[in-house]
DNA sequence: ATACATTTGTGCTAAATAACATGGTTTTAT
DNA sequence: ATAAAACCATGTTATTTAGCACAAATGTAT
């Protein structure tokens, strides 16, 4: 845990969204605040049940937010790319978590005590509008999320989920390749099946041509069908 | 639609949560920029795909916020009790509806334009705070139902429903009763079955004096015995 | 390099749930 | 009061999906 070593340049470009906000006195203030933490591959960043305690900024990584649910299934909720903002909600809800977060990927986050931000909010509306904006985007996303899971079958909710990936990471260069690999069994939590029918689904939509896969990399041919096959469900 | 025809102090209990972080001035201006609503029962409030213009705190009756899914299904996503708010989500998150809003029974409603919300917003962070809370809570509740909805068995969400809707609007005098009488249909699109199922299912615990039915008024019996049900799934 | 663990792929079976059909009952509208 | 509509109940069948078993492939640690 490295504390300060970067100036605060550095820091506004980090998590641009927070610092723009605030005023110079504020941003000092942040400054002598904050901490840069590494997280390993599938390391845990914070566990269901623990108590909140920190704003995490992800400034470079992957990661997703999951619950388990019953039987040992862990279902995948979201997922967080680079100057994105997880950790706050069960700490304004005055809740312990109840998601746990985990790295796909290596990465490196700063993490920001809530007491801070709370401090930061008393006097400072534009971040109280950041946050503000920030939860009823990601509620509207969690709605949508609830009907897709429940209503579509299971090609569906696959094409859902490849789309999904697609908005939230992006495409390789070749316009095509999905910028994230992930195991079948992530796949498969993500898009609320077993594993066996996410392989076999995976393989059938390769069959029909809709996507190529090599390994854990998958390439979206016909994103057309897709948005197609995951709207009829 | 009466235009203020209440007095202040009836505004106030009307709306506490956020009358009560106002200023003198504040009360004065939401004061001239309130109107009152009156629903039907099963009236639509607002549709999925509609622009948000209002906040709306819901006075007297019962609401259901619901998403129409795949084939004509319906998915009751939350519920809205006297002194809750809802409808301003989609607009901070600057989109159109995603959900649909609907009476259960008759309602009254307290309409504030958003514009006047945001100005309130730009210089009054206890409202803001009240708003972060709310959607914070929403928010957690969303990721928890998804997980509900998606990976238990009949059983389980019928028993989580009851659970919901004993938790959202209580019990009669005789602390049993739910307060709510639901159609089969309606409990069905809150749990994600079928309405057959859901019917099935309400006689089956009714068979087993988990809980008594007549008609729609669900008497809980024993309530240990349905989060149990509801916990294993 | 070799053994060991994990992941992926495929077929089969069983369980859960939707879909449909039909009839009775209650509510609503005229 | 009566007809029409909506709702409730139950049985049967079909579909979807989970669960399991096992083999092949890939990755990992010594």
């Amino acid at each position: 845990m490295a504390k300060n070593e970067n100036t605060n340049v550095e820091i506004g470009a980090y998590i641009p969204d927070i610092w723009m906000s605030l005023t110079a006195q504020q941003k000092e203030f942040l400054a002598q605040n904050y901490t840069i933490h590494k997280y390993k591959k599938n390391e845990t960043i914070y566990c269901e049940g623990e108590k909140p305690t920190h704003l995490i900024c992800l400034l470079n990584g992957k990661v997703k937010i999951y619950k388990e649910g019953v039987g040992g299934r862990s279902q995948i909720i979201r997922v967080i790319k680079n100057n994105e903002y997880f950790g706050y909600r069960a700490f304004f809800a005055n809740e312990d978590f109840v998601t746990a977060a985990a790295a796909f990927e290596p990465c490196t986050a700063c993490l920001i005590p809530m007491t801070v931000i709370l401090d930061l909010l008393k006097e400072n509306n534009e971040l109280a509008m950041f946050f503000i904006r920030q939860l009823s985007k990601d509620l509207g996303v969690s709605d949508e999320r609830t009907v897709n899971l429940t209503q579509k079958h299971i090609r569906g909710r696959l094409a859902e989920s490849l789309l999904f990936l697609k908005d939230a990471y992006g495409l390789e260069e070749d316009e095509s390749t999905l910028s994230i690999y992930l195991s079948r069994e992530d796949l498969a939590n993500l898009s609320n099946m077993t594993t066996s029918n996410a392989i076999r689904t995976l393989s059938n939509f390769a069959a029909e041509k809709i996507i190529a896969i090599d390994g854990r990399k998958i390439k979206l041919i016909d994103i057309d069908k897709l948005r197609k096959i995951s709207k009829i469900g």
